[in-house]
RNA sequence: GGGCGAUUAGCUCAGUCGGCUAGAGCACUGCCUUCACACGGCAGGGGUCGCUGGUUCGAGUCCAGUAUCGCCCACCA
């Protein structure tokens, strides 16, 4: 902004300030002027940019979001103000199942990706789909169809997000906003995708995965959950084989999924376990079935546990798999992919005789549940269970969003190499990790221990339907057969492909499926392979070269911290493999919002306080005010109250500039670039300069607490240091401001009440937006938000510096006289007598120096002043005049 | 089992390099119709800084141990 424009010293300030309306007033004045508004004409040296957190548009906004959407916005204002041009996009996160579900019930509509794309199509419903028994027969529509479903509805809830965020005064770009689902993230992710493919990161792979047998969907290691679950220890026999081939001694296992005894594949045991050591390389026979597994030592098996011995199945838990794959044992599954015992008798079950086959048929087509019923009465009937079982409650693992344990089946599945089987691969991630500027630092650690405790690379195809599709065909054989060893991919200048309905590049679409033709892969990808590019989404990585060169790798990645594992280690990854950078800087965590009861603030939990109500009840200053007040990576507790405090504050803050604005202007020719209103020259009061030096001071705090991504420090010093300067300074200096003293020391006083009212209300503009515009508006051009952050150098520079200890002592002098007034009941207008003040010889210098304004503000006579020794106890004696002579 | 964090007034939290009698706000008590603000102001009561040791002239702060709470992670038969 120009610094040279004539400037009006004549403030215009309303009668009665007020909060109400300033919200809307302001938001429409930064709409129009584009006071957020992104330049890219700037070097990436002056470019300040910001991966924000896309928020999920099918949930709803919560007093979370709103607290750590405010940190980051706090941060943005604050890099604004020291010149450089921000770039904060805004992104929503459309993509996944939960957006998946919302369009299900909201159109009465599925997917189902082997349908042709329908032209024109309407849904049968529009959030209007009966419920209950009257519940219709969904309608079955093509991805592309679906796809363009949600985009209809999350346009919706986009624009109910986007006017929350702008009532908050997030600073935010809104003409820059992406969908994790549009056509430029779809593109960005399917380059990504064919990028690591072309470099060997992403491979296929037909492996043991977790899957949610209610979603028929694989499952990340990233995305579970250990839930306690009640189960119970069964006591079984092994049998060994005897010298003549009949049945010898039992060895006793104690298993909780007895019912995948069919799928036993070996017995294992510490190596250094006495009691099994003579077993180890021979046979023993399975119960009810009567199959020969081999017993085996292998060093994870923990002979404090159970009995000692274990089952290995293919697969009842992530420990089997481990030795499963060490061991190379065989895969013997009875497990589909709808969580049923498989209904065709597997060939070992078969080749174990007629009695094996009928124990196997009862449980075919079982729920591994009832599966597991049927078993133990088997066993009871055999006489194979040793007593009864033992109840016991144990983690299992789940899908994070899932309502059945996870059972492990062995499919064909897209991973990607994140440092978990490849130990170069993950030091180098550590070393992104040590790289990155963590806010706070501790959080570093989490991440640290997620990459070092890795274990497979990541999992990243889905078996769902809405989703960024992998742009990836396979040949049809002669014989029909799909050949999953040779995927078509699909060119890079195509994407966005959809390979369901899109045919690859010289083929037919009437070739789909056919002997000779090509399949489209039917998967989607896990959304965090997606959201793991917001970045170079919002950067135009590949789409505007020259963007993506000013603003990347950006400037900070706000985030929750309890997503590190997921989407800031796969971002980081993304970026390492693509870039061979880090795709930020810089990283602030925010914590929770605590309800009263200390708990964390979920939908689930039905605690949840919308951000609407208390936007109008308290304002937004106020509101932002109190999740300013949470340090990063703080939890933090719900507390109106804190709101309350922050209106008070936005109110005091009216009234002081109302107050300092109406003593006048000093009419001096002033450099408005820094100072703003005040001439230097004309602050000559002691106290006034006193008062100065301490707002110097302050303004470094503040400075070096915002650089170090410390806004709630920033703010508590600023505040802080206001209503001091309210409750203290305002009341020195009004008696001289009015002229009490004279000409010269009333212009250093109204020019010191100018100075540091500019300064702090750009301090508090960062936290304040709306109430710091107002007031700014008032006496000076332009918005405050574009206006210079104060600078504690050029405040030093001009030699107005003083001596703190004078404000210190006129301030303890001031509050003794207050103090007998108020213990003998008098009004603080009471009039003093005398006083004497008993103090050091340095402070009773320092208190002559503003004598003056402490008897006009403490409305005293007389005053005497006794040095004393400088371990004496400082005093002041008070004596009021007679309440008869105050009338 | 491993890691990280927290524990300071009734509540929510500051307390930076170890340094005067441990601070703020809310709540509470009393007072003041004060010419910016009653959506205000002034003053006051309230704390063995989770516990136990140690280092030090001196510990809320540093070290060791311990308890409780929370979060993250773990191969949970």
């Amino acid at each position: 902004m120009s610094t040279d424009e004539p400037v009006s010293t004549t403030p215009t300030v309303p009668a009665k300030p007020a909060l109400e309306g300033l919200e809307a007033k302001w938001g429409a004045v930064w709409e129009e002027q584009g006071t957020y508004r992104f330049d890219r004409d700037h070097t990436r040296a002056e470019i300040y940019s910001i991966d924000t957190p896309p928020p999920t548009v099918s949930g709803s906004l919560h007093v979370g979001h709103v607290f750590s959407y405010t940190h980051t916005d706090t941060i943005a204002r604050f890099q604004r103000m020291r010149g450089k041009e921000v770039f904060y996009p805004m992104g929503w996160d459309d993509n996944g199942l939960p957006t998946e579900r919302r369009v299900q019930n909201f159109y009465g509509v599925q997917c189902d990706p082997s349908l042709p794309y329908l032209d024109g199509f309407e849904p049968p419903f529009n959030g209007d789909v009966p419920t209950g028994k009257k519940k219709p027969q969904s309608v079955h529509i093509s991805r592309r169809n679906f796809v363009e479903l949600c985009d209809r509805l999350t346009a919706e809830d986009e624009i109910v997000f986007e006017n929350l965020w702008r009532g908050l005064g997030l600073s935010v770009d809104w003409s820059m906003t992406y969908a994790t689902i549009d056509e430029r993230s779809q593109r960005v992710a399917q380059r990504a995708f064919l990028h690591n493919l072309q470099r060997g990161e992403a491979y296929q792979a037909e492996a043991p995965v977790l899957w949610d047998v209610d979603f028929k969907c694989a499952v990340a290691q990233a995305e579970l959950d250990d839930r306690e679950m009640p189960g119970a220890y069964h006591r079984i026999p092994f049998h060994r084989i005897a010298a003549d081939g009949g049945v010898g001694d039992p060895i006793h296992i104690e298993t909780t999924r007895p019912e995948l005894l069919a799928a036993c594949v070996a017995l294992v045991a510490h190596p250094d376990d006495e009691r099994y050591q003579p077993l180890f390389g021979t046979s023993v026979r399975t119960p009810l079935y009567g199959v020969e597994v081999e017993v085996r030592a292998h060093a994870l098996a923990d002979p404090e546990k159970g009995s000692g011995i274990a089952m290995i199945c293919t697969f009842g838990d992530t420990t089997d798999v481990v030795w499963w794959r060490e061991m190379q044992l065989p895969t013997r599954s009875i497990v589909g992919i709808d969580g049923r015992i498989l209904r065709d008798t597997p060939d070992w079950i078969l080749a174990a005789g007629p009695d094996a086959v009928t124990r196997y048929e009862e449980l075919a087509g079982k729920t591994v549940k009832s599966a597991q019923g049927a078993v133990v009465e088997q066993l009871r009937a055999t006489g194979e269970l040793d007593g009864e079982p033992r109840p016991i409650t144990h983690p299992v693992k789940f899908y994070e969003k899932g309502d059945r344990p996870l059972e492990i089946v062995t499919s064909r599945q897209w991973y990607l190499r994140n440092g978990g089987r490849d130990a170069e691969l993950r030091d180098a991630l550590l070393r992104r990790g040590t790289e990155l500027a963590w806010h706070p630092p501790y959080m570093q650690a989490r991440f640290t221990n997620w990459t070092e405790g890795l274990n497979g690379d990541w999992l990243v195809s889905r078996q769902r339907f809405f989703g960024v599709p992998f742009p990836v065909w396979y040949p049809v054989t002669a014989d029909g057969e799909i050949d999953h060893d040779h995927p078509i991919l699909a060119d890079e200048a195509r994407l966005p492909i959809d390979p369901s309905s899109d045919a690859p590049t010289g083929f037919d679409e009437s070739q789909r499926g056919q002997p000779g033709g090509f399949a489209g892969d039917p998967d989607i990808m896990d959304t965090w392979a997606t959201s793991s590019l917001t970045p170079q989404i919002a950067t135009g990585w590949g789409e505007d070269p020259d963007l993506f060169a000013k603003t990347f790798p950006m400037d900070l990645r706000p985030q929750g911290h309890d997503i590190i594992r997921t989407w800031l280690f796969s971002t980081v990854l993304r970026s390492h493999l693509e870039h061979g950078s880090l795709p930020w800087t810089n990283t602030a965590l925010s914590g929770w919002i605590l309800d009263p009861d200390r708990k964390k603030m979920s939908k689930s939990q039905g605690n949840v306080v919308t951000p609407d109500h208390l936007l109008a009840e308290h304002g937004a200053d106020a509101v932002r005010y109190w999740a300013a007040n949470g340090r990063p990576g703080t939890d933090t507790a719900f507390d109106p109250g804190q709101m309350k405090v922050g209106r008070r504050l936005s109110i005091k803050l009216l009234n002081a500039s109302k107050f300092a604005l109406s003593l006048g202007d000093t009419g001096a020719d002033t450099d408005r670039s820094f100072l703003l209103a005040a001439d230097p020259s004309e602050i000559t009061e002691p106290l006034d300069l006193a008062m100065i030096t301490r707002l110097t001071a302050l303004v470094d705090e503040a400075t070096v607490a915002f650089e170090g991504y410390d806004y709630a420090r920033a703010l508590e010093r600023t505040e802080s240091f206001f209503w001091n300067f309210c409750d203290e300074y305002l009341e020195l200096v009004k008696g001289r401001a009015y002229g009490a003293g004279g000409t010269v020391p009333a212009t250093s006083a109204i020019a010191s009440l100018r100075l540091a009212l500019s300064v702090l209300l750009r301090l508090f503009a960062p936290f304040l937006p709306y109430v710091t515009e107002e007031v700014w508006s008032w006496w000076q051009p332009g918005s405050i938000h574009r206006s210079e952050w104060p600078s504690a150098d050029k405040l030093r520079a001009v030699s107005i510096a003083g001596d703190p200890l004078v404000y210190e002592v006129a301030s303890a002098v001031l509050g003794e006289v207050r103090k007998a007034k108020t213990e003998q009941k008098r009004s603080l207008r009471t009039e003093v007598a005398r006083i004497v003040v008993h103090d050091t010889a340095l402070r009773l210098d320092a208190f002559r120096a503003a004598r003056a304004d402490v008897t006009e503000a403490g409305r005293v006579n007389e005053v005497e002043v006794i040095a004393i020794d400088d371990h004496a106890d400082a005093t002041v004696v008070v004596t009021l005049v007679p309440p008869d002579a105050d009338a």
